[in-house]
DNA sequence: TCTAACGGTGGAACCGATTCCATGTATGTA
DNA sequence: TACATACATGGAATCGGTTCCACCGTTAGA
C-alpha cells in the first residue's frame, strides 16, 4: 500500500510553497498564472487527490448530509432517496444512510451517529415529529429537513430550526374525495394510518370528512378502519369492512400499500374491483401501478419531494439561505383501474 | 455554536496527560484504576464526544462502508441493505449511498467520491461484474464485496480480490423448473433477462433448460423471450408471447417484476391465472406475495446476502479474514396462487 | 521621490485525535 | 544490594490539509 502523495510532495515537485498549492487546489484567485500551472501539471504528474479527511478536520465541514428514515423496504421512499441522491451527487455532498427499522427510539442514537461523523445536514423521513423531536435534532446544532413528515410542532419558536417538505394533505385528500363523489359515488369509506396516532392521518381525515359534508353526505363510523400504512394491514381492515351489514361503494385507503392490501382482501371473496367494490389509494408508487386492477390514486410527487428538500437543506447548509420551514408541493390524482364513473 | 470539547480539556480536567486520556479512550489496558475512573469521569462531566474526524485522520481508517447500487428503487434491493445496515450498525460502521441510476458509466466516479472520502470497504450490487469492473475496484485498493451479482470475471488473480455473495442461479433455475415439471407442466416459456448481456440471466437460462433436457423435454425457442427484469419489460414480452401460435402452459420469468407485467398481460387479455397460462417469478420481493394472484417464485435470501456480505467484509477490513470470493447461499421454492398441480 | 495599496508568496500554527519514546516507579530475582 | 523487567505516564510528533500573518515587489497617486 503506497503512501499516499500530499499536498507537500505537490509544492515541492512544483517548486512553490504549500500555501500556494492549496491556494490553486481551492481555486483562490491571488495565485499567478504560472505558478498556478506548475502546481496543476505536478498534480496531474502525480495523480494527486486531496484527502478529504484532512480538509474536514480543519474546514469542520464533510460535504456529507446523513439520511435518517423509517423503513428502508418501504416503496414509498425509493423515488425519494433517489431525488436527494440526485441533488447530494451533483452539488458534490455524500449520503450517510439510516434505517429505524420502524423503531422511533433508535433515532437518538443515530443522530448522534451522525453528529460524530460530522454530517452538515440531516434529512429525515418518518411519519410525525413532535416538539421533542425536533428538539432532540436541534440540540445537535445540524440543519435539518423534513420530507413527507408530518409537523405536529406547538412551539413556534422551533419553526426555525428546520426545513420541511410536504404536500397538504387535507387538501390531497378533500381533493380526491371530491373527485371521488364527482364520479358518483356516494357510499365512502376510508382505512386510515394507526388510530390513536394523532399525527399519522388525521388531516386526511379531516379532508375526507369534509368533502363528504360539503356534498350532504353522511360520514359512517362502521366505515371508518384503521392499519398502520402496510399491506397486511389493508388486508385485514378490508376483510374487517366487508363484516360490516352494508358495504360501501368505494374504500379510500390512505396509502397504495393499503389499498393493493384492500383489493386481495375484496378480490379473495369473490368481488370484482371496480364493478362490486372500487378501490382508491394514496402516495402513488409503482406497485399501484403494476397491480391488477391498477389502484387509482393520489399522487405524491416523491423524486421532487427529495430534490427539493436536499436543495433548501444544502442552501442552508452553504450559508445562502435560513429556514423557512414548510415547504407545500402539488399533489395530482390518478385515474386507473379500480375506480370507474358511475354516471 | 460552542466550540467542541476535546481531549486535551478532558485530560486537563482530569489532571492527567493527554495521552492517558487517549489511553482511557480506547480501552487501553495500561492504565492505573484511578486515573481511569479520573478521565472518564471528566469525560462524563464536559460531555465529552471524540471528533471522528480527528480520530480518522490518524488511523486512516473511517468506520465507513460504501454501498454501490443499480437503482435504489427497485425493490429488490430493500431487504438487502436493511440486512447490510444491520450488521453494520451492530459492528460500528456507517454507510455511505451511492445510486448508479442504472448507469454503469457513473461507477468509476461513484467509487473515487468513496476513495476520497476514505471509507474501509466498498459494496456493490448490480447485474454483472467482468474483468475491468474489478480492476476499476482493485486498484483502490479498497476491500469489496458484491452482493446478487453475476461474476464473469476470467483472470482468477482477481478472485483474490474481492467478495461475492450470492445464489446458485443455474441451480435456483434448474430446481424451479424441476418443481414446475413437477407439477405436470409440460409446455414451459420464459422470459429471460437482457438478451446479447452474456452475464445477465445465462446460468438461469441454462438451469431451466437443463430441467427440460432431463425430462426429455423440448425447448421451443419461440416460448423464450427477453426483457429487462422490470415490470414494463414483463408485459410486453408476455405479449409478444400471447401472439405465438400455441400458447404454452406456464411461462418462467426470470424476476418477480417482469412476472407481474406478465399477469397484467395475461389478464388483460381475459385468461385466468393459473387455469389458462400459469406464472413462476424469481427473486422473492414482497410485491409477487401482494400481487393478485400471488405470484410463486424462488425466493434469494435477500436479508441474509446483506449480512453475509457486510460481516464478511468486516471481518476482512479488520484483518480477521482474507476474501474468499465465491459465496453461496441457498434459495428456496414459494408456492402461491399463480401455479397450481395439474396432476 | 516617497508612500500606500495590493497582488503574490512561503511557512508556521492549527484542526483533534493517536502513538511512540523517554522517563519514572514498583516488582521480582540472583 | 543490584539489576532486569514490567507497568504507568506525559508529551512531542504526526496525520494532511487550510488559513493567517509577515514579507516582498510593483504600481498608482501625491
Amino acid at each position: 500500500m503506497s503512501r499516499s502523495v500530499r499536498l507537500k510532495d505537490v509544492a515541492k515537485l512544483a517548486g512553490v510553497g504549500i500555501g500556494t498549492a492549496s491556494r490553486v487546489l481551492n481555486n483562490h484567485p491571488n495565485v499567478s498564472k504560472q505558478k498556478r500551472q506548475m502546481v496543476l501539471k505536478a498534480m496531474e504528474e502525480l495523480c494527486y487527490r486531496p484527502n478529504e479527511i484532512a480538509r474536514s478536520l480543519k474546514t469542520q465541514t464533510t460535504k456529507t448530509i446523513g439520511v435518517i428514515l423509517m423503513d428502508i423496504t418501504n416503496p414509498f421512499y425509493g423515488n425519494v432517496v433517489k431525488g436527494i441522491e440526485y441533488i447530494a451527487y451533483n452539488k458534490n455532498y455524500s449520503l450517510l444512510l439510516a434505517d429505524l427499522n420502524c423503531n422511533m427510539n433508535a433515532l437518538k442514537d443515530r443522530i448522534d451517529e451522525f453528529r460524530d461523523k460530522n454530517v452538515d445536514g440531516i434529512i429525515f423521513m418518518g411519519t410525525s415529529v413532535n416538539d421533542m423531536d425536533i428538539k432532540i435534532f436541534a440540540s445537535r446544532q445540524i440543519p435539518l429537513a423534513i420530507i413527507s413528515t408530518n409537523v405536529n410542532v406547538k412551539d413556534k419558536k422551533l419553526y426555525a430550526k428546520f426545513y420541511s417538505v410536504n404536500i397538504d394533505n387535507e387538501k390531497a385528500a378533500y381533493d380526491a374525495t371530491q373527485y371521488l363523489i364527482g364520479l358518483g359515488y356516494t357510499k365512502l369509506a376510508y382505512i386510515s394510518g394507526v388510530q390513536g396516532d394523532p399525527n399519522s392521518s388525521i388531516p386526511r381525515e379531516y379532508g375526507f370528512k369534509k368533502a363528504l359534508k360539503e356534498n350532504g353526505i353522511q360520514n359512517r363510523q362502521e366505515w371508518n378502519k384503521y392499519g398502520s400504512f402496510t399491506f397486511e394491514s389493508g388486508y385485514k381492515a378490508m376483510q374487517a369492512l366487508l363484516e360490516e351489514e352494508e358495504r360501501p361503494e368505494i374504500v379510500f385507503a390512505f396509502s397504495d400499500l393499503m389499498a393493493m392490501g384492500a383489493a386481495k382482501a375484496v378480490m379473495s371473496r369473490g368481488f370484482r374491483i371496480p364493478e362490486d367494490i372500487a378501490l382508491f389509494g394514496f402516495d402513488g408508487i409503482e406497485n399501484g401501478k403494476y397491480f391488477h386492477p391498477s389502484i387509482s390514486t393520489v399522487k405524491q410527487p416523491r423524486y421532487q419531494m427529495g430534490t427539493k428538500g436536499t436543495s433548501c437543506l444544502i442552501d442552508w447548509i452553504e450559508g445562502k439561505e435560513s429556514p423557512t420551514c414548510m415547504i407545500t408541493l402539488s399533489h395530482s390524482i390518478i385515474e386507473r383501474e379500480s375506480t370507474q364513473s358511475l354516471l
